[in-house]
RNA sequence: UGGGGCGUCGCCAAGUGGUAAGGCAGUGGAUUUUGAUUCCACCAUGCGGAGGUUCGAAUCCUCCCGCCCCAGCCA
């Protein structure tokens, strides 16, 4: 349970419309308990929209001392998969939210729907329609003109009893029939044009199997669902606000045990992000990435396997707010909220992506002394480390430039710099090889400033990270950049919009030791470069690293360079 | 041209008749053994537009404009 500032909010005044809305209720005494629900289809992996709504649904019955269900909308078995039950399980628990003992399904309730459904027959309020489904279609009207009533529309309580329980024991092919409430062909809203309650399908469910031929739609199974819960604030998506009349209308039709009432707030949009299952599905099954965890991918998966700290997606769901209208928030702010938590707590460590081999000319051949260093400037109680320093060490490509423009201020030929925890360092030459590229660096140090003090007090511009070329390990370092190429990529032609250069490898990186060692899979701070976290693929032999998110970088911003 | 929503700084977002919070981004500057972090300062005479009511309007009224959602036997 994410759990300190619970409390606090219950005395506090709503953050949003539906704590705005909950508060009154309980001020009214309207409920006596607050109950939620997450409802997710067991289609696809949760993304982090999909967090956007866990932390409101778990979120709100925390701050006021109700409860939230996890509940599978599981009425759709053509769609669903029990491998999605389990990820999406595991995904929420991630996120530091607990759902307890209130783990449930919509096909927990297949039974009473279906007693329920009979019920409206009986009253005249649902019928069996024989018409195919391009004669609903057609019959439906459109948004400017009223649908026609269907010639079924007005058979007998006993016709249409004796065919729904045919429907249900199954006599009929997939798409022979399907059972409609009886409200108006010529609403204004859509979704009151005898929606369709119950259709035929001849398919295998993971939980029911293949016990029932029919299943109840969305909209028949969902309020019923969140009534038999005892659910006081159904919260959905905008795109429900239009069936909210046909939610309401068979809570009142049918004997339910509970009143809920729902409310709608506008989905998560992220910029370089595209957040639609028919997106993300495509993307896994045609292999644009690698998986449903892919670190490229928004999902909650794809986030965690990329090291991103679940407080930090917490804290950016909070940050963003929740409201009705639609909008697209800056990927910069989850960003932002990734480096603040892993700037806290994250260890610090010392990795170079791109070696350059230096030579410590006046450091004496085959010795080696350990340096001290700390696992957190900001923090001591995270301790300190040791490094090994020697006559040989690679330090990064970037920090170096043999013709340097007047920003500049790592290393260059003559300049002075420090190699962070241990000395300052002039460069004296570039050996170059045949190509003219630069392959070593031949320098010296000053004993003097071991640690990285000068005694005269000198002053250098730079501290670059380092490593030794004999105590440091090999590594693949792999750098993650933005799955979209375009702010605002389109769904309908996503791949159209991939981001070429959304994974770099680094196969030649250098890491120490110590981020060898570490048994964690939290994200650790390679100084000056980013966050890193272990990667699943990762084996003693072959060591493997994500970057979770660069650091932010000024300078490179200011040269126009590599992010 | 039907119905349902939404329009406040580049991006989120408070505000619900008393004279525009906050965050992200951005821009200056200070500190710094991470060009990171931290710190300080700046950043909407203006709330989609036009009228109107009022001593006073982002908030109320009228008209207009723009954007999103709905015609699945998906959710």
């Amino acid at each position: 349970m994410v759990s300190e500032p619970a409390v606090a909010e219950t005395v506090d005044t709503g953050r949003d419309f539906i704590r705005d809305i909950i508060q009154a209720d309980l001020a009214a005494k309207k409920y006596q308990e607050i109950v939620t629900r997450f409802p997710p289809e067991p289609n696809g992996y949760l993304h982090i929209g999909h967090a956007k709504s866990i932390a409101l649904n778990f979120g709100v019955a925390q701050e006021f001392s109700g409860r939230c269900n996890l509940r599978f909308d599981d009425t759709n078995p053509i769609k669903e998969e029990q491998e999605y039950i389990d990820s999406i399980q595991a995904d929420v628990r991630w996120l530091g939210f607990d759902w307890g003992k209130n783990l449930f399904y919509a096909s927990d309730y297949f039974d009473r729907l279906y007693e329920w459904a009979e019920g409206l027959i009986r009253a005249g309020l649902a019928y069996v329609d024989d018409q195919s489904q391009e004669e609903i279609r057609a019959n439906r009207g459109t948004l400017t003109e009223p649908g026609k009533n269907s010639p079924f529309r007005d058979r007998s309580v006993e016709e249409n009893l004796d065919l729904f329980r045919r429907m249900k024991a199954g006599e009929f092919p997939n798409g022979a029939r399907v059972l409609r409430a009886k409200i108006d062909m010529a609403s204004p809203n859509i979704n009151l044009r005898d929606p369709v309650m119950y259709r035929i399908l001849h398919a295998t469910h993971p939980r029911t199997g293949d016990t029932w031929k029919i299943y109840p739609s969305y909209d028949y199974a969902h309020g019923q669902s969140d009534a038999i819960e005892g659910i006081t604030h159904s919260i959905c998506t905008l795109e429900f606000e239009d069936h909210r009349p046909l939610y309401d209308w068979f809570i009142e039709k049918l004997p339910v045990p509970s009143q809920p009432h729902q409310y709608e707030f506008a989905r998560l949009n992220l910029t370089y992000t595209l957040l639609s299952k028919r997106v993300l599905t495509q993307l896994v099954r045609e292999g644009h990435v690698s998986g449903w965890d892919d670190p490229r991918m928004p999902t909650i998966a794809g986030l965690k396997r990329r090291g991103v700290p679940p407080a930090a997606v917490r804290e950016f769901v909070r940050r963003i707010g929740v409201a009705k209208s639609n909008s697209v928030v800056d990927v910069g702010m989850l960003e932002f909220c990734i480096r603040e938590e892993l700037n806290r707590t994250a260890l610090r460590r010392m990795a170079v992506l791109r070696p350059l081999k230096v030579v410590i000319e006046n450091y004496p051949e085959g010795q080696v002394e350990e340096l001290e260093a700390v696992n957190h400037p900001d923090d001591p109680s995270k301790g300190t480390r040791r490094i090994a320093f020697g006559r040989e060490l690679y330090i990064e490509r970037d920090d170096f430039m043999e013709n340097p423009p007047k920003k500049f201020f790592r290393l260059s030929p003559g300049s002075e710099v420090r190699l962070r925890y241990a000395y300052f360092i002039k460069c004296r030459e570039a050996i170059k090889d045949a190509s003219g590229e630069v392959v070593e660096l031949r320098c010296t140090y000053d004993p003097e400033t071991r640690g990285g003090n000068a005694p005269d007090g000198r002053k250098v511009k730079a501290t670059l990270h380092w490593l030794p070329a004999a105590q440091s390990l090999p590594a693949e370092l792999r750098i993650y950049n933005q799955l979209f190429a375009k702010p605002n990529p389109e769904a309908a032609n996503f791949a159209a919009d991939i981001n070429p250069q959304s994974l770099e490898i680094l196969r030649d990186a250098r890491i120490e030791p110590a981020i060898a060692t570490a048994n964690s899979d939290e994200a650790m701070q390679f100084e000056r470069q980013g966050y890193f976290v272990r990667d699943k693929d990762s084996t003693p032999e072959r060591l493997v690293f994500n970057r979770t998110i660069g650091l932010r970088d000024t300078f490179a911003k200011e040269v126009g360079g590599k992010g």
